[in-house]
DNA sequence: TATTAGTCAATATA
DNA sequence: TATATTGACTAATA
Protein backbone atom coordinates (compact mmCIF):
# COMPACT_ATOMS: atom_id res chain seq x y z
CA UNK A 1 0.00 0.00 0.00
CA UNK A 2 1.13 3.57 -0.84
CA UNK A 3 1.27 6.24 1.83
CA UNK A 4 -1.06 8.83 1.55
CA UNK A 5 -0.39 11.86 -0.93
CA UNK A 6 1.04 14.47 0.62
CA UNK A 7 -1.25 17.10 1.75
CA UNK A 8 -1.74 20.34 -0.98
CA UNK A 9 -1.29 23.51 0.43
CA UNK A 10 -1.83 26.89 -0.31
CA UNK A 11 0.13 29.64 -0.01
CA UNK A 12 -0.72 32.13 3.12
CA UNK A 13 -2.20 31.55 6.58
CA UNK A 14 -4.57 28.62 6.79
CA UNK A 15 -8.13 29.39 7.77
CA UNK A 16 -7.50 27.44 11.24
CA UNK A 17 -4.80 29.82 11.71
CA UNK A 18 -6.31 32.66 11.49
CA UNK A 19 -9.34 31.72 13.34
CA UNK A 20 -7.07 30.67 16.24
CA UNK A 21 -5.49 33.72 16.41
CA UNK A 22 -8.53 35.83 16.30
CA UNK A 23 -9.86 33.81 19.03
CA UNK A 24 -6.87 34.29 21.10
CA UNK A 25 -6.84 37.53 20.39
CA UNK A 26 -10.46 37.95 21.83
CA UNK A 27 -10.25 35.90 24.45
CA UNK A 28 -6.83 37.93 25.28
CA UNK A 29 -8.57 41.41 25.36
CA UNK A 30 -11.18 40.50 27.37
CA UNK A 31 -9.89 39.06 30.06
CA UNK A 32 -7.22 41.62 29.69
CA UNK A 33 -9.89 44.19 30.22
CA UNK A 34 -11.38 42.15 33.17
CA UNK A 35 -9.12 41.44 35.17
CA UNK A 36 -7.84 45.08 36.56
CA UNK A 37 -5.05 43.53 38.07
CA UNK A 38 -2.84 43.81 35.60
CA UNK A 39 -1.63 39.98 35.73
CA UNK A 40 -2.53 39.05 32.10
CA UNK A 41 -0.89 40.07 29.07
CA UNK A 42 -2.09 42.81 27.25
CA UNK A 43 -2.83 42.24 24.19
CA UNK A 44 -0.20 43.29 21.58
CA UNK A 45 -0.49 47.17 20.10
CA UNK A 46 -0.85 45.85 16.43
CA UNK A 47 -3.32 43.35 17.60
CA UNK A 48 -5.77 45.10 19.14
CA UNK A 49 -7.92 45.67 15.36
CA UNK A 50 -8.28 41.94 15.31
CA UNK A 51 -10.07 41.32 18.43
CA UNK A 52 -13.12 43.65 16.73
CA UNK A 53 -13.00 40.71 13.80
CA UNK A 54 -15.41 38.20 13.18
CA UNK A 55 -16.61 36.53 10.61
CA UNK A 56 -19.90 36.28 9.02
CA UNK A 57 -21.17 34.97 6.21
CA UNK A 58 -24.27 36.75 5.07
CA UNK A 59 -21.41 39.62 4.07
CA UNK A 60 -20.02 39.65 0.52
CA UNK A 61 -17.64 42.31 -0.69
CA UNK A 62 -18.46 43.59 -3.88
CA UNK A 63 -14.74 44.58 -5.93
CA UNK A 64 -14.20 48.22 -6.65
CA UNK A 65 -12.61 49.68 -9.37
CA UNK A 66 -9.62 50.29 -7.67
CA UNK A 67 -8.90 46.63 -7.04
CA UNK A 68 -5.82 45.82 -8.71
CA UNK A 69 -3.80 43.77 -7.16
CA UNK A 70 -3.91 41.11 -4.92
CA UNK A 71 -0.93 42.91 -3.10
CA UNK A 72 -4.08 45.10 -1.69
CA UNK A 73 -5.37 42.29 -0.19
CA UNK A 74 -5.03 41.74 3.71
CA UNK A 75 -2.56 38.69 3.99
CA UNK A 76 -5.75 36.46 5.52
CA UNK A 77 -8.33 37.69 2.46
CA UNK A 78 -8.89 33.91 1.96
CA UNK A 79 -10.41 33.24 5.35
CA UNK A 80 -12.16 36.58 5.02
CA UNK A 81 -14.81 37.90 3.80
CA UNK A 82 -14.68 41.62 3.22
CA UNK A 83 -11.79 43.61 2.34
CA UNK A 84 -10.62 47.09 3.32
CA UNK A 85 -12.38 48.19 0.62
CA UNK A 86 -15.77 48.84 2.42
CA UNK A 87 -17.47 51.34 3.36
CA UNK A 88 -18.00 49.12 6.42
CA UNK A 89 -14.92 48.45 7.37
CA UNK A 90 -14.00 52.36 7.01
CA UNK A 91 -16.38 53.37 9.03
CA UNK A 92 -15.78 50.50 11.62
CA UNK A 93 -11.90 50.86 11.57
CA UNK A 94 -12.20 54.89 12.07
CA UNK A 95 -13.87 53.91 15.24
CA UNK A 96 -11.99 51.83 16.53
CA UNK A 97 -8.82 53.92 15.42
CA UNK A 98 -10.40 56.21 18.07
CA UNK A 99 -11.30 53.54 20.32
CA UNK A 100 -7.47 52.04 20.25
CA UNK A 101 -5.53 55.26 19.80
CA UNK A 102 -3.80 53.16 17.04
CA UNK A 103 -3.55 53.98 13.63
CA UNK A 104 -4.73 51.36 11.24
CA UNK A 105 -1.90 50.87 9.20
CA UNK A 106 -0.33 49.82 12.13
CA UNK A 107 -2.88 47.66 13.32
CA UNK A 108 -3.99 45.02 10.42
CA UNK A 109 -1.82 42.75 10.42
CA UNK A 110 -1.52 42.89 6.29
CA UNK A 111 2.35 42.69 6.51
CA UNK A 112 2.91 40.71 9.11
CA UNK A 113 4.22 38.40 6.44
CA UNK A 114 5.92 38.72 2.96
CA UNK A 115 4.14 40.70 0.90
CA UNK A 116 3.56 38.82 -2.27
CA UNK A 117 4.44 39.32 -5.81
CA UNK A 118 2.75 42.06 -7.97
CA UNK A 119 4.02 40.41 -11.71
CA UNK A 120 1.33 38.12 -12.50
CA UNK A 121 0.71 34.99 -11.88
CA UNK A 122 3.78 33.58 -9.97
CA UNK A 123 4.11 30.73 -8.52
CA UNK A 124 4.08 32.24 -5.37
CA UNK A 125 1.88 34.92 -5.61
CA UNK A 126 -1.54 35.58 -3.69
CA UNK A 127 -3.68 34.94 -6.85
CA UNK A 128 -2.18 31.83 -8.03
CA UNK A 129 -2.98 30.36 -4.23
CA UNK A 130 -6.72 31.36 -5.07
CA UNK A 131 -6.69 30.01 -7.92
CA UNK A 132 -5.32 26.65 -6.67
CA UNK A 133 -7.99 26.56 -3.90
CA UNK A 134 -10.47 27.27 -6.46
CA UNK A 135 -8.77 24.34 -9.00
CA UNK A 136 -9.35 22.21 -5.90
CA UNK A 137 -12.76 23.01 -5.49
CA UNK A 138 -13.46 23.20 -8.70
CA UNK A 139 -13.11 18.96 -8.03
CA UNK A 140 -16.15 19.29 -6.30
CA UNK A 141 -17.44 18.86 -10.03
CA UNK A 142 -18.72 15.24 -11.51
CA UNK A 143 -15.89 15.39 -13.98
CA UNK A 144 -12.93 16.03 -12.01
CA UNK A 145 -10.75 14.29 -9.74
CA UNK A 146 -9.47 16.19 -6.52
CA UNK A 147 -7.36 13.84 -5.20
CA UNK A 148 -4.76 14.31 -8.75
CA UNK A 149 -4.68 17.99 -7.95
CA UNK A 150 -3.36 17.48 -4.54
CA UNK A 151 0.34 18.10 -5.64
CA UNK A 152 1.59 21.01 -2.94
CA UNK A 153 3.44 20.45 0.39
CA UNK A 154 2.42 21.90 3.17
CA UNK A 155 4.17 23.45 6.16
CA UNK A 156 1.52 24.34 8.75
CA UNK A 157 4.22 24.70 11.45
CA UNK A 158 5.26 28.47 9.76
CA UNK A 159 1.72 28.88 8.85
CA UNK A 160 2.76 29.34 5.26
CA UNK A 161 2.75 26.96 2.26
CA UNK A 162 5.46 26.32 -0.52
CA UNK A 163 3.54 26.17 -3.73
CA UNK A 164 4.59 23.58 -6.15
CA UNK A 165 1.58 23.35 -9.11
CA UNK A 166 2.15 24.44 -11.92
CA UNK A 167 1.25 27.96 -13.52
CA UNK A 168 -0.63 27.81 -16.58
CA UNK A 169 1.00 29.52 -19.47
CA UNK A 170 0.60 32.84 -20.23
CA UNK A 171 -1.56 33.26 -23.28
CA UNK A 172 -3.29 29.98 -22.93
CA UNK A 173 -7.43 30.63 -22.33
CA UNK A 174 -6.99 28.64 -18.92
CA UNK A 175 -4.56 31.48 -18.00
CA UNK A 176 -6.61 34.18 -19.47
CA UNK A 177 -9.96 32.79 -17.79
CA UNK A 178 -7.61 32.55 -14.41
CA UNK A 179 -6.58 36.37 -14.55
CA UNK A 180 -10.63 37.55 -15.34
CA UNK A 181 -11.49 35.32 -12.66
CA UNK A 182 -9.35 36.89 -10.08
CA UNK A 183 -10.21 40.34 -10.97
CA UNK A 184 -14.11 40.20 -12.38
CA UNK A 185 -15.69 39.14 -9.42
CA UNK A 186 -18.71 38.90 -11.58
CA UNK A 187 -19.67 35.67 -10.49
CA UNK A 188 -22.52 34.47 -8.14
CA UNK A 189 -20.49 33.58 -5.02
CA UNK A 190 -20.91 30.03 -3.36
CA UNK A 191 -19.56 29.21 -0.22
CA UNK A 192 -18.10 25.80 1.38
CA UNK A 193 -21.73 24.82 2.88
CA UNK A 194 -23.48 25.63 -0.79
CA UNK A 195 -20.60 24.02 -2.41
CA UNK A 196 -20.90 21.01 0.39
CA UNK A 197 -24.67 20.69 -0.19
CA UNK A 198 -24.37 20.62 -3.91
CA UNK A 199 -22.00 17.54 -2.80
CA UNK A 200 -24.27 16.17 -1.23
CA UNK A 201 -26.71 16.50 -2.97
CA UNK A 202 -25.35 15.03 -6.26
CA UNK A 203 -23.85 12.07 -3.94
CA UNK A 204 -27.73 11.16 -2.52
CA UNK A 205 -28.48 11.45 -6.45
CA UNK A 206 -30.53 14.84 -6.62
CA UNK A 207 -29.01 16.96 -9.42
CA UNK A 208 -31.90 19.53 -8.95
CA UNK A 209 -29.96 21.46 -6.29
CA UNK A 210 -26.39 20.71 -7.43
CA UNK A 211 -24.14 23.67 -8.33
CA UNK A 212 -21.67 22.02 -10.83
CA UNK A 213 -19.62 24.25 -12.96
CA UNK A 214 -18.84 22.72 -16.56
CA UNK A 215 -15.39 23.68 -16.35
CA UNK A 216 -13.01 25.19 -13.96
CA UNK A 217 -13.53 28.41 -15.95
CA UNK A 218 -17.07 28.45 -15.06
CA UNK A 219 -16.22 28.54 -11.72
CA UNK A 220 -17.01 31.28 -10.00
CA UNK A 221 -15.03 33.12 -7.55
CA UNK A 222 -15.94 32.85 -3.81
CA UNK A 223 -16.31 36.33 -2.78
CA UNK A 224 -14.68 36.25 0.81
CA UNK A 225 -16.41 38.80 3.73
CA UNK A 226 -16.16 39.08 6.56
CA UNK A 227 -17.89 40.07 9.73
CA UNK A 228 -16.89 42.83 11.88
CA UNK A 229 -18.02 42.69 15.66
CA UNK A 230 -17.34 45.23 18.61
CA UNK A 231 -15.22 43.67 21.47
CA UNK A 232 -17.40 41.57 23.99
CA UNK A 233 -18.96 43.85 26.01
CA UNK A 234 -16.99 43.75 30.11
CA UNK A 235 -18.89 44.04 32.76
CA UNK A 236 -18.44 44.96 36.24
CA UNK A 237 -15.78 43.46 38.51
CA UNK A 238 -16.39 39.85 39.75
CA UNK A 239 -18.47 39.97 42.69
CA UNK A 240 -16.61 39.14 45.85
CA UNK A 241 -17.10 35.57 46.85
CA UNK A 242 -17.25 34.33 50.43
CA UNK A 243 -15.65 30.99 51.06
CA UNK A 244 -18.52 29.14 52.85
CA UNK A 245 -16.72 26.51 54.12
CA UNK A 246 -13.74 26.46 56.65
CA UNK A 247 -11.01 24.13 55.19
CA UNK A 248 -10.16 21.46 57.30
CA UNK A 249 -7.45 18.95 57.34
CA UNK A 250 -9.11 15.54 57.13
CA UNK A 251 -7.22 12.80 58.00
CA UNK A 252 -8.12 8.64 57.86
CA UNK A 253 -9.87 6.99 59.71
CA UNK A 254 -11.21 5.50 56.49
CA UNK A 255 -14.78 4.53 56.11
CA UNK A 256 -15.70 1.24 57.41
CA UNK A 257 -18.78 0.88 54.86
CA UNK A 258 -18.79 2.15 51.37
CA UNK A 259 -21.12 4.64 50.91
CA UNK A 260 -23.80 4.75 48.13
CA UNK A 261 -22.42 7.62 46.20
CA UNK A 262 -20.14 9.91 47.86
CA UNK A 263 -19.56 13.35 45.94
CA UNK A 264 -15.96 14.58 46.39
CA UNK A 265 -14.50 17.72 45.12
CA UNK A 266 -12.09 19.95 45.36
CA UNK A 267 -12.36 23.25 46.75
CA UNK A 268 -11.78 26.79 45.21
CA UNK A 269 -10.97 29.39 47.94
CA UNK A 270 -11.72 32.93 45.59
CA UNK A 271 -10.70 35.06 48.34
CA UNK A 272 -7.14 33.24 48.41
CA UNK A 273 -6.62 34.11 44.55
CA UNK A 274 -6.70 30.69 43.83
CA UNK A 275 -7.39 27.32 45.32
CA UNK A 276 -6.02 26.58 48.69
CA UNK A 277 -3.19 23.98 49.29
CA UNK A 278 -5.60 22.23 51.87
CA UNK A 279 -7.45 19.44 50.40
CA UNK A 280 -11.21 18.71 50.96
CA UNK A 281 -13.41 16.69 50.18
CA UNK A 282 -17.28 17.24 50.65
CA UNK A 283 -19.18 14.54 51.56
CA UNK A 284 -22.87 14.45 50.40
CA UNK A 285 -24.62 15.12 53.74
CA UNK A 286 -27.54 12.35 52.69
CA UNK A 287 -25.03 9.59 52.84
CA UNK A 288 -23.19 10.75 56.53
CA UNK A 289 -20.30 9.51 56.08
CA UNK A 290 -16.67 10.08 57.20
CA UNK A 291 -14.68 12.28 54.50
CA UNK A 292 -11.70 9.97 53.05
CA UNK A 293 -8.08 11.37 52.33
CA UNK A 294 -8.11 9.46 48.85
CA UNK A 295 -10.69 7.54 47.20
CA UNK A 296 -8.80 4.47 47.55
CA UNK A 297 -11.59 3.03 49.31
CA UNK A 298 -13.88 3.98 47.09
CA UNK A 299 -15.22 2.11 44.14
CA UNK A 300 -15.58 4.19 40.82
CA UNK A 301 -19.12 4.08 40.62
CA UNK A 302 -19.76 4.87 43.65
CA UNK A 303 -18.64 8.01 43.99
CA UNK A 304 -18.73 10.97 41.96
CA UNK A 305 -15.91 13.84 41.36
CA UNK A 306 -16.57 17.12 39.91
CA UNK A 307 -14.33 16.51 37.19
CA UNK A 308 -14.75 20.17 36.13
CA UNK A 309 -13.43 21.94 39.14
CA UNK A 310 -10.94 19.18 39.44
CA UNK A 311 -9.64 19.93 36.42
CA UNK A 312 -8.95 23.36 37.03
CA UNK A 313 -7.62 22.73 40.10
CA UNK A 314 -4.82 20.66 38.86
CA UNK A 315 -4.34 22.85 35.90
CA UNK A 316 -3.64 25.52 38.87
CA UNK A 317 -1.06 23.71 40.25
CA UNK A 318 0.68 22.34 37.31
CA UNK A 319 1.26 26.46 36.74
CA UNK A 320 1.82 26.95 40.52
CA UNK A 321 4.35 25.13 40.83
CA UNK A 322 6.01 24.77 37.51
CA UNK A 323 4.81 21.71 36.70
CA UNK A 324 5.07 20.16 32.86
CA UNK A 325 2.27 18.47 31.83
CA UNK A 326 4.33 15.50 30.46
CA UNK A 327 5.37 14.86 33.98
CA UNK A 328 2.10 14.79 35.47
CA UNK A 329 0.66 12.96 32.85
CA UNK A 330 3.57 10.36 33.15
CA UNK A 331 4.16 9.74 36.06
CA UNK A 332 0.89 10.38 38.31
CA UNK A 333 -2.22 9.46 35.77
CA UNK A 334 0.17 7.26 32.98
CA UNK A 335 -1.11 8.96 30.19
CA UNK A 336 0.52 10.87 27.31
CA UNK A 337 0.77 14.96 27.33
CA UNK A 338 -1.66 15.04 24.83
CA UNK A 339 -3.94 12.84 26.57
CA UNK A 340 -3.46 15.38 29.70
CA UNK A 341 -3.95 18.54 27.51
CA UNK A 342 -7.00 17.27 26.44
CA UNK A 343 -8.65 16.12 29.61
CA UNK A 344 -7.88 19.39 31.43
CA UNK A 345 -9.55 21.42 28.73
CA UNK A 346 -12.25 18.86 27.86
CA UNK A 347 -13.13 16.95 30.94
CA UNK A 348 -16.63 15.28 30.89
CA UNK A 349 -18.76 14.58 33.10
CA UNK A 350 -18.27 11.98 35.52
CA UNK A 351 -21.32 10.52 35.05
CA UNK A 352 -21.02 10.22 31.22
CA UNK A 353 -17.47 8.70 31.86
CA UNK A 354 -16.88 5.18 31.43
CA UNK A 355 -13.57 3.89 31.54
CA UNK A 356 -12.12 6.90 31.75
CA UNK A 357 -12.86 7.05 35.72
CA UNK A 358 -9.64 5.57 36.70
CA UNK A 359 -7.71 8.41 35.41
CA UNK A 360 -9.59 11.06 37.01
CA UNK A 361 -9.07 9.27 40.15
CA UNK A 362 -5.37 8.95 39.84
CA UNK A 363 -5.64 13.16 39.65
CA UNK A 364 -7.78 13.37 42.36
CA UNK A 365 -5.61 11.20 44.44
CA UNK A 366 -3.02 13.45 43.87
CA UNK A 367 -4.55 16.52 44.35
CA UNK A 368 -5.69 15.31 47.83
CA UNK A 369 -1.99 14.92 48.72
CA UNK A 370 -0.82 17.62 50.91
CA UNK A 371 2.01 19.81 48.96
CA UNK A 372 5.17 18.43 49.64
CA UNK A 373 3.66 15.17 48.65
CA UNK A 374 1.93 16.49 45.73
CA UNK A 375 5.71 17.42 44.32
CA UNK A 376 7.70 14.69 45.88
CA UNK A 377 6.03 12.14 44.02
CA UNK A 378 6.53 13.74 40.79
CA UNK A 379 10.39 14.12 42.21
CA UNK A 380 10.45 18.18 42.35
CA UNK A 381 11.04 20.48 45.40
CA UNK A 382 8.89 23.46 45.79
CA UNK A 383 11.49 25.39 43.95
CA UNK A 384 10.54 23.54 41.24
CA UNK A 385 13.87 21.43 40.75
CA UNK A 386 14.13 18.09 40.49
CA UNK A 387 14.59 15.73 43.56
CA UNK A 388 16.24 12.50 43.02
CA UNK A 389 13.96 9.87 44.95
CA UNK A 390 10.15 10.70 44.11
CA UNK A 391 7.84 9.14 46.93
CA UNK A 392 5.43 7.48 45.12
CA UNK A 393 4.57 4.17 45.72
CA UNK A 394 3.53 4.77 49.63
CA UNK A 395 1.18 7.59 48.44
CA UNK A 396 -0.45 7.10 45.70
CA UNK A 397 -1.43 3.88 43.26
CA UNK A 398 1.60 3.53 40.25
CA UNK A 399 -0.18 5.05 36.69
CA UNK A 400 -1.22 1.97 34.98
CA UNK A 401 -1.17 1.57 31.48
CA UNK A 402 -4.79 2.82 29.63
CA UNK A 403 -6.16 -0.54 28.98
CA UNK A 404 -6.60 0.42 25.12
CA UNK A 405 -3.26 1.80 24.86
CA UNK A 406 -1.45 1.32 21.44
CA UNK A 407 1.48 -0.70 21.76
CA UNK A 408 5.08 -0.16 19.65
CA UNK A 409 4.64 -3.20 18.51
CA UNK A 410 1.01 -2.99 17.97
CA UNK A 411 0.83 0.02 15.99
CA UNK A 412 0.76 -0.13 12.42
CA UNK A 413 3.61 0.09 10.31
CA UNK A 414 4.07 1.22 6.89
CA UNK A 415 6.25 -0.67 4.95
CA UNK A 416 6.91 -3.74 2.73
CA UNK A 417 7.46 -7.39 3.37
CA UNK A 418 10.72 -6.86 4.19
CA UNK A 419 13.29 -4.57 6.43
CA UNK A 420 12.33 -2.62 9.41
CA UNK A 421 8.80 -1.17 9.80
CA UNK A 422 8.40 2.47 8.79
CA UNK A 423 5.97 4.43 10.55
CA UNK A 424 2.97 5.44 8.78
CA UNK A 425 3.61 9.04 8.71
CA UNK A 426 0.08 11.31 10.01
CA UNK A 427 -1.60 11.86 7.37
CA UNK A 428 -2.63 15.81 7.47
CA UNK A 429 -5.14 16.96 5.10
CA UNK A 430 -5.03 19.70 3.07
CA UNK A 431 -6.32 22.66 3.65
CA UNK A 432 -9.08 21.89 0.62
CA UNK A 433 -9.97 18.35 2.07
CA UNK A 434 -10.35 19.85 5.77
CA UNK A 435 -12.35 22.61 4.52
CA UNK A 436 -14.99 20.35 2.53
CA UNK A 437 -14.92 18.04 5.31
CA UNK A 438 -16.08 20.42 7.89
CA UNK A 439 -18.59 21.90 5.04
CA UNK A 440 -19.88 18.54 4.90
CA UNK A 441 -20.06 17.60 8.71
CA UNK A 442 -21.93 20.57 8.95
CA UNK A 443 -24.34 19.66 6.82
CA UNK A 444 -24.53 15.90 7.73
CA UNK A 445 -22.28 14.81 10.50
CA UNK A 446 -23.51 10.97 9.94
CA UNK A 447 -22.83 10.31 6.19
CA UNK A 448 -23.62 7.11 4.72
CA UNK A 449 -21.40 4.48 3.84
CA UNK A 450 -21.94 4.98 0.32
CA UNK A 451 -21.57 9.03 0.84
CA UNK A 452 -18.41 8.66 2.53
CA UNK A 453 -17.15 6.62 0.12
CA UNK A 454 -17.97 8.83 -2.97
CA UNK A 455 -15.98 11.54 -0.48
CA UNK A 456 -13.36 9.87 -0.16
CA UNK A 457 -12.94 9.72 -3.76
CA UNK A 458 -13.74 12.61 -4.48
CA UNK A 459 -10.57 14.23 -1.76
CA UNK A 460 -8.32 11.79 -2.93
CA UNK A 461 -8.69 10.39 0.78
CA UNK A 462 -8.69 6.70 2.40
CA UNK A 463 -12.58 5.61 3.41
CA UNK A 464 -11.42 4.79 6.64
CA UNK A 465 -9.68 7.95 6.76
CA UNK A 466 -12.98 9.81 6.20
CA UNK A 467 -15.05 7.86 8.42
CA UNK A 468 -12.22 7.99 11.02
CA UNK A 469 -13.09 11.92 10.40
CA UNK A 470 -16.51 12.11 10.82
CA UNK A 471 -16.33 9.96 13.91
CA UNK A 472 -13.18 12.02 15.63
CA UNK A 473 -15.49 15.47 14.74
CA UNK A 474 -18.54 13.60 16.03
CA UNK A 475 -17.40 13.27 19.54
CA UNK A 476 -15.37 16.22 19.26
CA UNK A 477 -18.65 18.02 18.69
CA UNK A 478 -20.30 16.49 21.63
CA UNK A 479 -17.67 17.14 23.84
CA UNK A 480 -17.72 21.05 22.78
CA UNK A 481 -21.36 20.90 23.33
CA UNK A 482 -20.79 19.62 27.51
CA UNK A 483 -18.38 22.28 27.56
CA UNK A 484 -20.89 25.00 26.22
CA UNK A 485 -23.42 23.46 28.24
CA UNK A 486 -21.68 23.23 31.51
CA UNK A 487 -20.43 26.67 31.07
CA UNK A 488 -23.82 28.31 30.18
CA UNK A 489 -25.31 26.49 33.09
CA UNK A 490 -22.73 28.24 35.54
CA UNK A 491 -23.51 31.49 34.17
CA UNK A 492 -27.02 31.84 34.38
CA UNK A 493 -27.68 31.25 30.61
CA UNK A 494 -25.40 33.64 29.47
CA UNK A 495 -22.43 32.88 28.13
CA UNK A 496 -21.22 36.22 27.20
CA UNK A 497 -20.80 37.62 30.42
CA UNK A 498 -17.44 37.15 31.56
CA UNK A 499 -17.24 35.33 34.85
CA UNK A 500 -15.67 36.24 38.34
CA UNK A 501 -12.43 36.86 37.27
CA UNK A 502 -10.46 34.01 39.46
CA UNK A 503 -7.73 31.16 38.19
CA UNK A 504 -10.34 28.49 38.00
CA UNK A 505 -12.72 30.99 36.39
CA UNK A 506 -10.03 32.45 33.55
CA UNK A 507 -9.19 28.54 32.33
CA UNK A 508 -13.52 28.66 31.89
CA UNK A 509 -13.38 31.35 29.98
CA UNK A 510 -10.16 30.36 27.61
CA UNK A 511 -12.05 27.17 27.01
CA UNK A 512 -15.21 28.71 26.31
CA UNK A 513 -13.14 30.83 23.77
CA UNK A 514 -11.72 27.57 22.78
CA UNK A 515 -14.74 26.28 21.91
CA UNK A 516 -15.58 28.80 19.72
CA UNK A 517 -12.98 28.41 17.86
CA UNK A 518 -14.38 24.54 18.27
CA UNK A 519 -17.74 25.59 17.14
CA UNK A 520 -16.28 27.69 14.00
CA UNK A 521 -14.19 24.70 12.72
CA UNK A 522 -16.92 22.44 13.66
CA UNK A 523 -19.86 24.31 11.98
CA UNK A 524 -21.73 23.92 15.44
CA UNK A 525 -21.64 27.98 16.23
CA UNK A 526 -24.20 29.37 18.30
CA UNK A 527 -26.40 32.44 17.67
CA UNK A 528 -24.84 34.78 15.98
CA UNK A 529 -22.53 37.60 17.08
CA UNK A 530 -24.40 41.16 16.11
CA UNK A 531 -22.32 43.32 14.52
CA UNK A 532 -22.32 46.62 14.14
CA UNK A 533 -23.43 46.07 10.43
CA UNK A 534 -25.81 44.60 11.66
CA UNK A 535 -26.93 47.38 14.21
CA UNK A 536 -26.91 49.81 11.40
CA UNK A 537 -29.09 47.90 9.53
CA UNK A 538 -31.75 47.42 12.34
CA UNK A 539 -31.06 50.82 12.96
CA UNK A 540 -32.26 52.28 9.85
CA UNK A 541 -34.86 50.07 9.48
C1' DT B 1 -20.40 -5.12 12.45
C1' DA B 2 -20.52 -0.31 13.30
C1' DT B 3 -19.89 3.02 16.60
C1' DT B 4 -18.13 4.97 20.80
C1' DA B 5 -14.78 6.06 24.30
C1' DG B 6 -10.22 6.45 25.68
C1' DT B 7 -6.10 7.17 24.18
C1' DC B 8 -1.50 7.69 21.64
C1' DA B 9 1.69 10.33 19.58
C1' DA B 10 2.91 13.23 15.65
C1' DT B 11 2.53 17.69 14.68
C1' DA B 12 1.09 22.49 15.16
C1' DT B 13 1.09 26.40 17.86
C1' DA B 14 2.07 29.63 21.65
C1' DT C 1 10.17 24.40 25.26
C1' DA C 2 5.53 23.58 26.77
C1' DT C 3 0.98 23.05 25.50
C1' DA C 4 -2.84 22.25 22.14
C1' DT C 5 -4.64 19.79 18.30
C1' DT C 6 -5.96 15.87 15.85
C1' DG C 7 -5.75 11.44 12.69
C1' DA C 8 -5.82 6.98 13.92
C1' DC C 9 -5.53 2.81 16.91
C1' DT C 10 -7.72 -0.41 20.43
C1' DA C 11 -11.16 -2.24 23.41
C1' DA C 12 -15.74 -1.95 24.82
C1' DT C 13 -20.38 -1.56 23.62
C1' DA C 14 -24.71 -1.28 20.99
Amino acid sequence: MEPPAESSARIGRTHGNTTQQRYDLQNSQMLSKNSGSGRLKKPKEEEDLSNYFDLNDSISYSPTDDFNSFDDLPENFLDTEETPQSNHFKSFSADNIRRNGNSFNNNTNYDKEPRYHRSGLTSSSKSSDLLTDLRHTDSFSQDNDLGTGFDTVSDRRNGLHQATYEIPPQGSSTYVSEINQVRGFDKEPISNVELASSMISTLEGDDSTSTIYDSYDDMPVPRHTQRIIPSRSIVAPPPKIETSEKVHEIRPPRPTYRPLKTVVTVKRDYNNSGYDDTPIRHVNEEVKTEAVQSSYDIEEDEMMIDTAELCRRIAFELKKYKIPQVLFAEKIIGRSQGTLSDLLRNPKPWDQLKTGKSTFKKMFDWVNLNQDDRLSVLGMDGNGNKVSTPRSESLLDPPSPAPNARHSGKTKKYSGEEGPAIKKPRLIFSDVQKRTLQAIFKETERPSKEMQQTIAEHLGLDPSTVSNYFMNARRRSRNTQIQLDSYTDSNDGNPITPPPETPSRRNSNKRSTSNRKKEDELGIGDTPIKTEIDEISEASM
